[in-house]
DNA sequence: GCGGTAACTGGTAGCGTTTTCAAAAATGTT
DNA sequence: AACATTTTTGAAAACGCTACCAGTTACCGC
């Protein structure tokens, strides 16, 4: 007696559709992969029969036979920034779009050995792998790479120029946005990083030096300050920047939630944005639209790097034969209302230390 | 000849282990699913050769073969806001430390019929569903339900009592923060309600409005806006409360992505928040706490109820006799820096008038 | 020591697909 | 009409694992 799964009626696979068409489980198994070979009434009847008693495939079987899983894996750092959800919503669209399903994996969970790990992922549960933002990837992308195993890397900048990634132009963003202030008639721009260990946050400091250099402005160490991409990163920042004996008219901050930070803490120091603080973000997630003043950002074309990758993997999984590159999406300066030319010298500084003085003392 | 996966080398199986480890392949099944009715020491052989042969089980395999396919599916409508961070991380911490791996499904994606739909995630993908905060369960419900497939809802007032699922105590977290504002001596509250579709959005106005009867107020519509949830809306319905010919003295918002929106607006009539007007929030997602001043908010336990959602869960997975019930988890009220009394009547309006007068010339 | 029970262990038949491989049918060619 | 191709088809063997069914061994009380 063949053992049920549970106590359920027994499934319908392709033998019942086999018998119910009248053809061979072979050739309904060949309609399902849409092969060709198959003549046109009988791929009909096969059809048919399926809808009328409600076949459904079996993943797991069709994986374990040696066929695609249909699943690709995304490893993600933190779920639940809108940075990842835009990415996420890409990712989905092409997926649902190929008939992918998606696996969610998060990092900060994990403890096992980095070997194992990437085995677990690569043995039969996925057909491919996505890997967004990863802080130290080094460890099992060797692994993926000698394995084969197809991956694509989200806004990473490898060491490795071979690794078949999906970026923006983070450098040329950051030179846009700091040219822009300058522009404007900024000429000390603070600058908050994002965590520095990630090669994104290296390139936007960057760019904002070339941009302060191509412009002769010299690049004054003390207004650069650390953070982590984070809120409060931003908050302290902004904080330590505007105690600085001589102020910046500006503060660009690495990314938009630090720069929500950044318009906290000058507003909790009286000041007025942007008419005595500009300030500029980067990634253009949604918040920015819908925060007040509107922020004035580089936009990362989040979803649709997420759409580029999940078609890059798709491809790699489809032809082993292909090694995505690295590719670099254009990011776009989006101009709302937090920024504007800094006053004339004299007025600037006297209406600013009467509005520091009334933020205080309130 | 065994047809190979890919060009790939040989996958190491429990054939392999049983082979090295001297003993037959159901033992090393045995051992793998930890059973008990092994010898230790075979155990031991049956562990090193693992190890040694670095084996790594085939979850397509074991699902196939009448197990567990030790994943499960989570529908959720929107990634990438917190309040779903959250409570991913609960799932993911319970699931991690049970061996099971989740399946992302996003709802808005979907288009084919929800029977299909079903049918699709119910077949051996995964081996149960949590559905957060499912806008129209109705059509799935009841099919998961005559499968006696497991589920467990978060955060949804279904119509039917016997759901499994896991909320907060919305009407009394609401009731608290209410009635806190009224003891600070608030007396004109304005309400941001949130997607009325939903029911924690109904409970949380029935809190509200329960809060004002008990404590002999009387309702008044004016002060209640439509919202979704919104940081847009927040912002829309704190200008339309403010725009009233008698403005509240403190707004309450249904969730805390709209508060944000409300003390966006409220700044942008010069107020000052708590100085001028209080603002309290609901669910207490990580944002309230860095956002200046801080957010004094309604706590729902996200990440908690994640946890539990999940072990309720793999309960139902595990004993197919449990049903799970509906659960309840407390709300606790978090006192920051965004409310204050008011001020006495007659300082409270000229000031007021004053601050209005100088944000708008502005 | 002996039957009886309980703890172990191995053999093997599936689970529902895909994938050869070869046979059968259809098509084209002279 | 006979032959050479080319399409279509079906049978059957995996894929790696679990679950059932016997068969072994170990343990216990007499």
């Amino acid at each position: 007696m063949p053992p049920r799964k549970n106590s359920r009626s027994h499934n319908v696979t392709i033998l019942d559709v086999a018998r119910e068409a009248g053809v061979s489980p072979s050739t309904v198994s060949r309609v399902l992969n849409s092969q060709d070979h198959v003549r046109p009434d009988k791929r009909a009847r096969v059809l048919t029969a399926m809808t009328r008693l409600g076949y459904v495939v079996n993943q797991q079987a069709r994986s374990l036979a040696g066929g695609r899983s249909h699943v690709i894996g995304l490893l993600v750092h933190e779920v639940g920034v809108s940075y990842t959800g835009e990415i996420i919503r890409g990712i989905e669209e092409e997926l649902v779009a190929a008939q992918y399903e998606l696996m969610l994996y998060t990092t900060h969970r994990r403890k096992t050995k980095e070997s194992t790990y990437v085995a677990t992922l690569t043995r039969g549960m996925t057909d491919g792998l996505l890997l967004l933002l990863p802080l130290n990837p080094q460890a099992y992308l060797e692994s993926l790479h000698q394995e084969r195993f197809p991956y694509v890397l989200i806004d990473h900048q490898g060491t490795n120029e071979a690794c078949p990634a999906v970026a923006a132009t983070n450098r040329r963003g950051s030179y846009d946005a700091t040219s822009y202030l300058i522009e404007l008639g900024h000429r000390r721009i603070g600058f908050i990083t994002g965590e520095m260990r990630l090669g994104c946050a290296v390139d936007r400091l960057e760019g904002y030096k070339a941009a302060l250099a191509d412009h002769g402005i010299a690049f004054d160490p003390a207004l650069v300050v650390e953070g982590h991409f984070l809120q409060p990163d931003g908050y302290a920042g902004a904080n330590a920047l505007l105690a600085l004996p001589d102020p910046p008219t500006a503060i660009f901050a690495s990314n938009d939630v630090s720069a929500f930070g950044v318009m906290d803490a000058v507003r909790d120091h009286g000041l007025r944005i942007p008419e005595d603080i500009s300030v500029i973000g980067f990634d253009d997630i949604p918040e920015a639209a819908h925060v007040h003043p509107g922020l004035t950002t580089v936009r990362q074309p989040l979803e649709q790097m997420g759409q580029l990758a999940t078609r890059m993997l798709l491809r790699q999984i489809k032809d082993p034969e292909y090694t995505g590159e690295r590719v670099e999406l254009p990011t776009e300066l989006v101009i709302r209302q937090s920024c504007q030319p800094p006053r004339a010298a004299r007025e600037h500084t006297t209406a600013r230390r009467r509005r520091l003085k009334e933020g205080y003392s309130s």
